[in-house]
Parts: C-alpha cells; sequence; structure tokens
RNA sequence: CGGGGCGUAGCGCAGUUUGGUAGCGCGUUUGGUUCGGGACCAAAAGGCCGUGGGUUCAAAUCCCGUCGCCCCGACCA
C-alpha cells in the first residue's frame, strides 16, 4: 500500500474526548472516527489488525474442531422470547418493530440463535459433540460506552457455541477451549492476558472465566494471589478471614448518643472496628422488600455476591422506618421481622462484637451471635481486600489490580436448551437435552487492549502477528530520482517476496514521516534517503525500540527483519 | 438513571461575564524557498457558533426548551 493513497488522517493534537492511551493513539493515529456515542467506522489501517486477529481465531477454532457459521443480526424476538431474556434483559438489548408490526431485536449474542440453528438438526447422539462460532457485528446498548473501542455499542465479536451430551465432556471441552484461548492471546502478542473465575452474570449458567488483560485503565477488578496461580473477579472472589480468638463478654447496652457511623461508634465506645458490626441496608428490585446485610465493620459488601444470594438485583434502601429500621443504630439482636437478614462469614471470627441495639441513641457491646441472636447461618458476601487471604493458598498474598476484559468462556449448562426444547435421541432411546459453552472474545476490544499494553510515548507498537503492515518503507525525499527508483523498486521486491509493505512515498519532512511512522506502529521500518545512498546503506530498524535487547525475541519479526536484509543485500546495500 | 463538564471550520481552542460585521493555531489548496524527528514565506478555500423558540433595532453572547458528546458513579457480555 502507497501510503499516498491510503483513506487516513493523523492528527498533532490530543482530542480532547480521549483520556487512554489506545483511544488516543487510534483517533491520532487515523485508525477510526466516531460516528456516534459507542459507534465506530475503522479506517483500512484497523481492519487490517482486526483481519488479522480474525485469521488467528480462526485458526485456533478450527483446531478445537469449530465450524463456522453465521448467524443473523436482526431476529425476530420470538426465539427470545423462547429462551425468556427478551424479558429479562433490560435497555440494553435493542428492540423494534419490522413493517408487519412484528417485534424485531438486534443480537447482542447469539446463544437463541445457536440454538435455533441447532435443534432438530442435531436431533442423534451420534451428531454430538460438536462447536459453531462466528466472527460478526454485535449491538449492545450499553448505559455508558467509554475509551474509544474498550467499550463500545456496536462491535465485532467471534462467538462460539458447543453442544455436549454430558457435563463431564462439556468440562473436557471447556479446558481445550480455555488453552484455545491462551494461544490466541499469545498469538496476537500478550501472552500476558491471564484467566480469572468470574460472576456469570446474564449468560446463566455456573462456571465462568474471564481472560484478563491487566491495565490500570481497566473497567473490572481483579484479586489475584501472589504466591499461587488463584485469581478471580472481583465479583466473585471468595474471602476468608482469620479468628480474632478471645473470650465471649457480657452483653452490655450503652448510651451512644449522635454515634451513628462505625467509625464514630467504634472510637466512642473505645472497641475495635473489626470487632463492630455494620450493617447495610438494600431493596430487592422483584418485590422492594428489604434485606439487612451484616459483615464486619472492617468488610466492604460485593453487592455481586449478595445479589445472586438474594436472587434479586439490589438498589440501596430508602425510608428504613417503613421497615422498623433505625438508621445508625442497626444490630442483629431485636432486628425487625419485616426485613430479610443475611450474616457474612467475617462475623464468625469473632465472640464479642459491639453493634447496633435497633433502638435511637444504643448500641450493644459484648455481643455473642450464637448466644445472644441463636443460631444464624453465614454467607460470604464481603469484598475482598489488597492483604487478605488467598482462598486457595490460605497466604495474606491477595493483591487487586484492574484489568480490561478480552475474552470470556461459560459452561451454560441447560439454561438455553431446556427452555428452548432442544432434544437429542440417546443410545439408550430417550429423548435427552443437551448442555452447551458458550465462548466469546471482543475482537476490536482486543486490538485495544493490545494498543493499552504496547506502546510508547510515540504511538502503538504492534506485535507482528497483527501488525497492520509488517515494513514500513519511508522513502526519505521521494522528490530525489534516486531514493524514489531505489525505493519503488524496493517496494515491488519486498512484495513479490510475499511482505506486507506499507510504502511512504509522500513528499513530506523527515520529521512528519517519522512521527506518522511512529502512530502507524508497524514492527520493521526501512528508510531510503540521498545521504544513505550516498554511502552505499539503506537503514533498518524496529518500532520497539528495545527489541535488540530483549531476551526472548518475536521469531516471526526476526524472521521479517532476516528476508528485508536478505533482499536488501541482493540489492547491493 | 444520578453528579460534573462541554457543543464556535477537519482537529485543538479564544470570543459569552458587559449583545454591535466570527477569530487564532494546526491541517487543507496554490506558488516559492527548504529537507534526517511534526520547516519557512506569500496567497487562498473552509463556519446557520448543536438545534427550536423567545427578548431586542441588533443574539455565538441574554431567557426558556431540546438534542448530542465526554468524564465519574450506578449498571453490564
Amino acid at each position: 500500500m502507497k501510503f499516498s493513497q491510503m483513506l487516513t488522517k493523523r492528527f498533532k493534537d490530543t482530542p480532547a474526548d480521549c483520556q487512554i492511551a489506545s483511544h488516543i493513539f487510534m483517533i491520532r493515529g487515523g485508525y477510526m472516527k466516531n460516528v456516534g456515542n459507542g459507534i465506530y467506522s475503522l479506517f483500512p489501517i484497523t481492519k487490517r489488525i482486526t483481519a488479522k486477529i480474525e485469521a488467528i481465531m480462526r485458526e485456533e477454532m478450527n483446531r478445537i474442531d469449530g465450524q463456522e457459521v453465521l448467524f443473523p443480526v436482526a431476529m425476530p424476538a420470538s426465539i427470545w422470547k423462547e429462551s425468556g431474556r427478551y424479558d429479562s434483559i433490560a435497555s440494553e438489548l435493542v428492540r423494534f418493530k419490522d413493517r408487519g408490526g412484528n417485534d424485531m431485536v438486534l443480537g447482542m449474542t447469539h446463544e437463541e440463535a445457536a440454538v435455533h440453528l441447532a435443534r432438530e438438526t442435531a436431533d442423534s447422539y451420534q451428531q454430538y459433540p460438536f462447536m459453531i462460532y462466528q466472527i460478526q457485528t454485535k449491538f449492545r446498548d450499553e448505559p455508558r460506552a467509554r475509551g474509544g473501542l474498550i467499550r463500545v455499542r456496536e462491535f465485532t465479536m467471534k462467538d462460539a457455541y458447543s453442544f455436549h451430551t454430558s457435563k463431564e465432556d462439556l468440562e473436557q471441552y471447556y479446558a481445550r477451549c480455555h488453552k484455545a484461548y491462551e494461544r490466541i492471546f499469545a498469538r496476537c502478542g500478550v501472552p500476558e492476558v491471564i484467566s480469572v473465575k468470574s460472576d456469570s452474570g446474564m449468560m446463566g449458567g455456573k462456571v465462568a472465566h474471564e481472560f484478563m488483560l491487566c491495565t490500570p485503565v481497566g473497567e473490572d477488578s481483579l484479586v489475584v494471589c501472589s504466591d499461587c496461580d488463584y485469581r478471580a473477579n472481583m465479583e466473585t472472589a471468595e474471602c476468608i478471614y482469620d479468628e480474632l480468638g478471645g473470650d465471649a463478654k457480657p452483653l452490655e447496652k450503652k448510651y451512644t448518643p449522635e454515634q451513628k457511623t462505625i467509625e464514630d461508634v467504634c472510637a466512642f465506645l473505645g472497641e475495635d472496628i473489626n470487632r463492630s458490626i455494620k450493617a447495610v441496608v438494600y431493596q430487592k428490585e422483584t418485590d422492594d422488600s428489604c434485606v439487612v446485610a451484616f459483615v464486619r465493620g472492617d468488610v466492604e459488601v460485593n453487592e455481586t455476591k449478595l445479589r445472586n444470594l438474594v436472587k434479586s438485583e439490589l438498589y440501596p434502601a430508602q425510608e428504613l422506618e417503613k421497615f422498623g429500621l433505625n438508621a445508625g443504630f442497626i444490630g442483629p439482636k431485636g432486628i425487625s421481622d419485616k426485613v430479610t437478614v443475611v450474616y457474612d462469614v467475617s462475623l464468625k471470627t469473632s465472640a464479642y462484637f459491639s453493634c447496633g441495639a435497633n433502638e435511637e441513641n444504643y448500641h450493644y457491646t459484648g455481643l455473642n451471635i450464637a448466644r445472644d441472636v441463636g443460631q444464624v447461618e453465614y454467607f460470604d458476601i464481603g469484598k475482598a481486600v489488597e492483604g487478605g487471604i488467598c482462598p486457595t493458598c490460605k497466604k495474606h498474598s491477595l493483591t487487586l489490580t484492574r484489568g480490561i476484559e478480552v475474552g470470556n468462556i461459560f459452561q451454560l449448562g441447560d439454561r438455553y436448551t431446556s427452555s428452548m426444547g432442544m432434544k437429542y435421541l440417546d443410545k439408550d432411546g430417550t429423548q435427552k437435552t443437551p448442555i452447551m459453552g458458550c465462548y466469546g472474545i471482543g475482537v476490536g476490544r482486543l486490538a485495544a487492549a493490545v494498543c493499552e499494553a504496547h506502546h510508547d510515548d510515540y504511538g502503538p507498537i504492534w506485535p507482528i502477528s497483527i501488525a497492520p503492515w509488517q515494513v514500513q518503507l519511508c522513502a526519505l525525499r521521494s522528490d530525489d530520482s534516486e531514493v524514489r527508483a531505489y525505493a519503488d523498486k524496493l517496494y515491488e521486491d519486498l512484495q513479490a517476496a510475499g511482505i506486507e509493505v506499507l510504502y511512504d512515498d509522500r513528499p513530506v519532512s523527515a520529521g512528519v514521516m517519522f512521527s506518522d511512522a511512529d502512530l502507524s506502529g508497524i514492527p520493521v521500518r526501512v528508510v531510503v534517503s540521498p545521504k544513505g545512498l550516498k554511502n552505499g546503506t539503506v537503514e533498518l530498524s524496529t518500532r520497539d525500540k528495545s527489541f535488540m535487547d530483549k531476551p526472548e525475541k518475536d521469531a516471526a519479526l526476526e524472521c521479517t527483519i532476516k528476508l528485508v536484509k536478505g533482499m536488501l543485500a541482493e540489492m547491493n546495500i
């Protein structure tokens, strides 16, 4: 490709709307153009990157016996009504009516379409297991798009759906797919992507992993053990606590005027915060009933875990008096019977606590839950903290970090197959329901995440496996006939040798050409200049300036450099 | 959906307080001089000041409405 003919435009100024590196460079470097909130058109340079990512994904999906298919973007709502998601998903799912007045939806994920395609087709156990996948546009009316391609409303996704006749088979395939995902991310130049256990959210199902690229600009909080391989999304991370020890104390009611926050009360009573009980009050979205979560004073409530426990969306409770609660003085003993009470496992760690007395201006000290409240069940509803105890190796080795979710995998079970009536005839002659797994990777988000992980102050540094071109050929002083002739020939010869070349043949100054090349992020650079030709030399360099010092060098990049070197040698340079 | 910010040329911005002929830098076009890290000189093109209404002799500027964008939060494959 000749740079002079390429549809693109670069900017010197950072656009006011951009905050993170990938967004800044992809706008400044002419990679994409915003069309609307969370909607982008991609310029040729970006399409070339995503095409390479897609090619890698196809190879890896085919390698684990995937069959590529294509589902529709717009579908009749009927199949979404069958699965129940037409009603359970809020405004993220775009609904509209066709000219005949029929309900339609835009695909935001394709479990329904996959089951629709496979049911009646895979009617015998002999056809199982199988996996189908597609690479296609999704539309999700996100409440808030942000960060360029990191979070958009319309995007390309590789989504795969596997069908199985047994849980064991699903688990086995899930593990295979996990490995395939590791290969995909490694081949795309981000082997540092880690998988973490995750909450299954709206997808349903039990076991799920997210693939995360750790970076401070990530949207998800992750809990990672620095000592073993435990990793989890904050939403699902298990919490365990050390016993605090100490014998039970007598229950005493204390006058605590105007002491409403945990800090105030503990300071007033001279008690430790981790020997106190904090009450956090929510209401369920389903029936507006009230849930009081009791956690140890130093623990925060993990709303995702609580939500899954009470099986409802939650929102901060309004008008506590309505439920017989006394704000600031809520405690387990004598609490209103109009509320659901949940105890966190952190409350098992002490034989005595201070807590609200459910009475204006009074708190208890020395509360022993078993003695003073009775036998209660404890659930894990706390938020993991830095330095917390690892559930696997039991050391105080948890660290918190942030990550961009570039892919995820779910063991769905029969969530869709049974609601949509998918059956096959088993060996024993009976009708059975297959079970499913699903596996997704956001293509554009992955490209942006790679840029986030691999850039310098001047622009992206694309790994050669997904770089838009392998070589950028810069003709300094393309008005010089000797330079022109040499560069033209080199361009033809490199291409004839099967190397992808972006040829900057524009009559611009060196500064412009080099800074544009930096923004293109192409791994190998060849500079042809009058000065160089006079000395019989052409410059060869890598975009990543530290490449030559790298202990683990990129084989593909080395190979390309070798080829280019060979080409130059043949041309007597 | 809550909080904050912003809509003026392709991009970055000034002008709004105090109404009076729409400006600057980058980019683009033309001519010339330059030429190894975003060159210089000269000339030019390009704007319904987001949008609808109101006040006024006169509105980018004041008033009311509305739409859009960005950030934080809520939410979320």
